[in-house]
DNA sequence: CGTTGTTTTGAGATGAGTCAAGAACTGTGG
DNA sequence: CCACAGTTCTTGACTCATCTCAAAACAACG
């Protein structure tokens, strides 16, 4: 289950989310990718609900997910407040950049992939190759956004409104690594997971989700979502991607 | 009201609870500190309730709040969710580490004096001196780690929890900038915008802060907040201020 | 086919919101 | 120093979105 550095190609193939959501923010070429994929140490398989990072425990690496969801989370009592969802191509924790451990656990709700990178090589990386760093910053930007968006959900909408918004969220970023149809994608996740992460009741988000569902707006049944009417669901989340910042990269630089 | 650079020293004076709030994370040298101090192109005074940072709009300049509160805003319809406050020393906007626009505006609350730094200069400089780097990445982390926080409380919290673990914060980032006595702080919120932070309405705050006032935890009026019982109220809150990230900074490296 | 986890339903409870109006401040100008 | 206008703070009464509890209906799976 433990791998080696690797030749460079297959783990591009590997990393190709993580590398794709990287240069949908700034234009990376052949040689930066493979710069990047040379650093990953190790490329393992966890079963879902499974603890990825633990919160408070820093480690030296930065995990990236390959494939499946994962989601941070932080606990209060015993109840828990999900802060993010993670797909393929995000990085567990961002705080690897200011070298500090982490202040959140990382939980892994399907069965996940993740690519281990040794921080000091990606800092040594980064030095050496800005465009690198200034995409990194950008994505822990987008993540500190998403953040902002959330208190907003939580603090502003109604429950019908955080659905619809956490859908186009999820939507718009899941094209981004190509894991979204046009209406439609895989999301495995419970109404229960919903709810920790809407600030909703798993009852409540059920009945909000039926509700969607009889409009013909959103139908989210075992691990799917589709949404038959985008634009309907749009306007329901007053959803403007603008804060996902997927406008186009940076010009080209180089190749 | 504008100032071109001035000798290192004045601005030092100025540019005070900014640089505490970066020492606070980094050991910073007298060096590192007029570095900063030499940056500074602006100091302006700006009257209440103006807008500091318009989302969406990129300027090339970082502002630093000297004195004075202000927040984060972000607008859904015509309602407002607050995001975070800045206390004096904060940094209005971190997105210029990804050079990218804010995605939200920031508005000052009271009276409030602000520093502009123009990113590039600032970025110069942190090459130059890694250890500023590293200090900017940690305060923009710590500021994301607040966001998380915040979500905790719009997602969990009950109303009276959220107003106690919103004083407990303060009372801490406050108490950094030497702003907080030893059971006292100037805040110069009205009962509205701690509701726009919180999530909740004028007139619930009105009562839970009558309520903590009848407990004897806290006290807060006419912009002044009095922790009687700083002890309980971090119960009631369950506050961990691990999240601030305010234990002691990484040891001195130089002068 | 029993076990376990997830989704649905129903019914009743409640925290927080809304509306509306009055009281208490704050600052301003005469 | 007072009167006035504009906020901000308080109160009361009523509404409502969402929560809790509890049980039933489904699914998935070995």
């Amino acid at each position: 289950m433990q791998q080696g550095p690797q030749n460079g190609s297959t783990e591009i193939g590997r990393l190709r989310p993580f590398l794709a959501n990287l240069a949908s923010h700034v234009h990376l070429g052949e040689a930066d990718l493979r710069g990047i994929a040379q650093l990953v140490t190790e490329c393992r398989k966890v079963p879902q609900r499974t603890e990825l990072v633990q919160g408070k425990q820093q480690s030296g690496e930065v995990q990236v997910i390959l494939s499946g969801f994962a989601c941070r989370i932080k606990t209060l009592h015993d109840r828990r407040q999900i802060t993010s969802y993670l797909i393929p191509g995000d990085i567990c924790d961002h705080r690897y950049l200011a070298d500090r451990a982490p202040d959140q656990s990382v939980c892994a709700i399907s069965a996940v992939e993740v690519a281990h990178i040794p921080v000091e090589a990606l800092t040594d990386l980064c030095e050496r190759q800005p465009r690198i760093m200034r995409a990194l910053l950008r994505v822990s930007a987008i993540d500190s956004a998403i953040a902002a968006e959330w208190m907003v959900n939580l603090g502003l909408r109604t429950a019908q409104q955080r659905v619809a918004q956490l859908f186009c969220e999820l939507y718009a970023r899941l094209r981004v690594v190509q894991l979204a149809g046009s209406q439609a994608f895989d999301l495995p996740l419970t109404q229960a997971e919903l709810g920790e992460a809407l600030g909703l009741s798993t009852v409540h988000v059920n009945r909000t989700l039926q509700d969607l569902r009889r409009r013909e707006v959103l139908t989210f049944r075992s691990g799917r979502a589709i949404l038959h009417d985008r634009q309907k669901l749009a306007e329901i989340a007053a959803f403007d991607s603008h804060y996902l910042g997927l406008s186009d990269p940076t010009p080209n630089e180089a190749a």
